[in-house]
DNA sequence: TAAAAATACTCCATAGGTATTTTAT
DNA sequence: ATAAAATACCTATGGAGTATTTTTA
């Protein structure tokens, strides 16, 4: 299972409509098709109904439509965070220290307190 | 991004090492270099500092590992919740019915009360 | 019968493999 | 000097497109 995999299901899970979803989408709609089928054979139940007019998310569709939304944001929301770090906007406080101080101290080798690597 | 991608991440994030990384995965370790290298791009933040001896998780890139391995349980429990609903096990309450017993309670035609579709 | 999903097939983008080079200590 | 990651290059799997058929109400 891929992210794909996941967003693909999103989108016709919220269109009920596997056209409108691969419009939404920018693929071709066989392509979405098979996608979701791979989805479905993966996890061994099946995602939708088929009607002359859409499709209808099954019960445990439903359940795992909540569930991949809640992946996906999370997955952004990761990425956020984590950029929030890199960018040093957020993080681990690093304690500064100037060695000669230590020394002044009576610090003698072994490993500096308080000190962090990376 | 790409569920790989995270897979791929944690691995060597908890090898600290491609090549372990990589038999871990059953992977070329250079396939699993490039594939961290795309994640890198995308994301925008260095995940490693390379190093003589394999590679150390930068500041941010522990922000993000935590976050990838919730990610990817979260798949995992997805699946499982879903399949549980799908076999039965645990879901909406339906509500059965025989059809004659609501004909003899003067029930004619229309939508039957309570029921359920799919 | 009409609207939409599934299939058939073809193509191509890219994940992955092997061989080699570069880098860091 | 050595261990390990990065690069170069090639292969092939599978994601995606077009055309068509099947299905459902």
């Amino acid at each position: 299972m891929e992210l794909r995999h996941l967003r693909y299901f999103v989108a016709v899970g919220e269109e009920q409509h596997y056209g409108r979803g691969a419009k939404r989408l920018l693929v071709a709609q066989p392509a979405l098709s098979r996608q979701i089928q791979d989805l479905e054979e993966e996890i061994g139940f099946k995602l939708f109904y088929r009607l002359s007019r859409g499709v209808k998310v099954s019960a445990a569709g439903k359940v795992f439509l909540e569930d991949a939304r809640r992946v996906l944001q999370q997955v952004e929301e990761a990425t956020r965070r984590a950029k929030r770090v890199a960018s040093g906007q957020s993080g681990t406080l690093r304690v500064g220290f100037v060695e000669s101080t230590l020394l002044s101290f009576g610090f003698r080798g072994g490993k500096a307190p308080f000190t962090t690597t990376a």
